[in-house]
DNA sequence: GCCGTTTTCGGCCCGACTGTTTTCAGTCG
């Protein structure tokens, strides 16, 4: 059950688009969306406040605070659901569509009798939108690419939703009699950036097979059975866990190695160990390695080391199994040593209150020297990100003042930087001078609009940003959102190179929206010899959170702690930004 | 709906881009 924080995040965020669509105020939108932010990142159960203490939150006013309280009691809100109630929940789910904002969805649900994007698909098929005010020509066919790259998509979700809810069925399943192990397999264990569905493992006896299996579809996250059987259930989760599949299947302790092998996949890497044991006399399934000729002889089944082992290679860590050249590398020993979550010690890409953020400086900083971090970057936004309240020339003065009275307070306690998430702008110039610049301990720069730019256009663009002396990382290079938006696509390999010339690094944004650089750029970004930088761009406290998704990205791409800039020591990431300016 | 008051209602962020509406509205960031 998802918490009473998270059911009323959905819940405003859903009053906020109904308003949105029906035309309501929009700084009530503004407000609503706000209140659902808000929860979402607040640490503490609201429950456990006081409704006066409740009020003196920002963003939390008389109205969320009596809905909150409203909710507490009696489990629902009556506006809310006379409000969803009045908008067909298709009409909401458009949306999504990139390009299509609440005006667009109330043209077309108003005027064009348009009640979904499966309507909307079709009656742009059959041209029955011709004439509708502000849908053209040109409007239209672009929607039916946002739809089709939606679709194209398909049924997957981000690892950023897949992976908490596998954690907290995990949690529950963890401690029943009788289970000995529990994993999670499939894409998710190899870290991909977006999951299928989800495949839980649990190595259990046979007798405690049917009451581990009772309890899991009886968890509260099961929307749907969709299966309930002696080895194998699965389940659909609820709305509040983004609907998501789950299977979970029970094998004896003593296969469990070969199990967890087999439905970690990926399909492709198992083929080649399959084919590798063959050619040694042995065949590998999900029980065991077992002699070729006389599979009742089984040779390893227990872990997934032995069986590697018996293979003549060394583990092969779940991230790099895609059949991507790992096996020749366990051959000869020589897998890369991959990062780890706790090698990371610093945080370069923040921001705060003075841009879009959600706390202080003070409170970032803080929050980051209790991870133990040495050392974290506050980098606002520049003035082109208007949206989000980015710093102009003047403001950005005072910000860097405002920020080294902070680092000065905190001496000894964590290193505080001044730095900036400049824009790199449409024609690849910086939002900023490079005097201003200049007076940065870190330059972010990023792209963030004119993101559908053609390939040849966003690479000049980029090349100028590395090629500005005192630029010192481009952060989430192609501004790309997974599943929601492709983002550019430079030239990565020119990119690389232009990076490794000036010696300056390539982020990898953690936040499970971007996770950009992508796996594959940032194994591109390493075979360079360019250093990483995995940054959670965090605006509130929640969002470190994000780091994991960041790391598993890197270790996708064979990155080891001293590839990346974050794991740096403090003195050695001083000398190192010192590096880049030449 | 929130906030901050010159306490009880007015302000709440705005520039670039795009497509289309020939003078601007919608969307994005």
């Amino acid at each position: 059950m998802a918490s009473n924080n998270a059911q009323l995040a959905v819940i405003f965020q859903q009053m906020a688009d109904v308003n949105q669509v029906t035309g309501g105020n929009r700084f009530k939108t503004i407000a609503l969306e706000k209140g659902a932010r808000v929860l979402k990142d607040f640490v503490k159960d609201v429950a456990d406040v006081e409704p006066q203490d409740l009020l003196q939150v920002e963003g939390i006013g008389k109205g969320i605070a009596q809905k909150i309280e409203e909710f507490l009691r009696t489990g629902r809100v009556l506006e809310h659901q006379e409000m969803i109630d009045a908008v067909p929940a298709g009409v909401l789910k458009m949306l999504d569509i990139p390009g299509l904002g609440p005006k667009g969805v109330a043209q077309l649900w108003n005027d064009g009798g348009v009640e979904s994007i499966d309507e909307l698909k079709q009656k742009i098929e059959d041209c029955s939108l011709e004439g509708l005010k502000g849908f053209g020509k040109k409007k239209l066919e672009k929607l039916q690419q946002s739809i089709a790259f939606a679709e194209k998509a398909g049924e997957r979700t981000n690892i950023g939703f897949a992976l908490p809810l596998a954690l907290a069925i995990i949690d529950v399943l963890k401690d029943l009699p009788g289970v000995q192990q529990i994993d999670y397999a499939g894409s998710l264990r190899r870290g991909k950036e977006t999951i299928g569905d989800i495949d839980l493992l649990v190595g259990a006896k046979e007798k405690d097979a049917a009451r581990i299996m009772d309890v899991f579809v009886g968890l509260e996250m099961v929307e749907e059975v969709l299966g309930h059987g002696a080895t194998k259930s699965s389940i659909r989760s609820t709305d509040d866990f983004r609907n998501i599949q789950v299977d979970l299947r029970v094998v004896d302790p003593k296969h469990y190695g070969a199990a967890l092998m087999y439905f970690t996949g990926s399909k492709e890497h198992n083929v080649k160990v399959r084919e590798r044991a063959l050619s040694m006399g042995y065949t590998l399934n999900e029980y065991a390695l077992a002699d070729k000729d006389d599979k009742t002889k089984q040779v390893e089944t227990k872990t997934e080391q032995a069986i590697y082992r018996k293979l003549g290679l060394a583990h092969i860590a779940p991230e790099l199994r895609e059949d991507r050249g790992e096996l020749a590398l366990a051959e000869k020993d020589d897998l890369p040593d991959l990062i780890e979550l706790k090698d990371i010690k610093a945080d370069l890409h923040t921001h705060t209150t003075a841009s879009d953020g959600r706390w202080s400086i003070e409170e970032n900083a803080l929050a980051y020297a209790a991870r133990g971090y040495h050392t974290v970057a506050i980098t606002d936004h520049s003035k082109g990100q208007v949206q989000a309240n980015g710093l102009d020339d003047k403001r950005l003065v005072r910000h860097i003042e405002a920020v080294r009275k902070v680092a000065k307070k905190l001496e000894g306690k964590i290193t505080v930087l001044a730095g900036s998430e400049v824009d790199i702008l449409a024609d690849g110039s910086l939002d900023y001078p490079d005097e201003l610049l200049a007076e940065l301990d870190v330059v972010v720069a990023s792209p963030h609009a004119a993101l559908s730019q053609e390939s040849k256009k966003a690479t000049r663009r980029l090349l100028d940003a590395i090629a500005n002396p005192y630029v010192t990382m481009i952060g989430h290079p192609t501004g790309r959102l997974v599943l929601r938006r492709e983002g550019l696509s430079p030239d990565m390999e020119a990119l690389c190179k232009a990076a490794a010339g000036r010696g300056i690094a390539l982020e990898i944004n953690a936040n499970h929206w971007r996770l950009d650089l992508r796996d594959t750029h940032a194994r591109l970004a390493l075979e360079h010899g360019v250093r990483l930088a995995i940054n959670t761009d965090a605006h509130g406290p929640a969002d470190p959170d994000q780091l994991p998704y960041g790391v598993l990205t890197a270790r996708r791409a064979g990155a080891t702690k001293n590839d990346v800039i974050n794991c740096m020591t403090a003195a050695g990431l001083k000398k190192w930004l010192k590096s880049t300016r030449g």
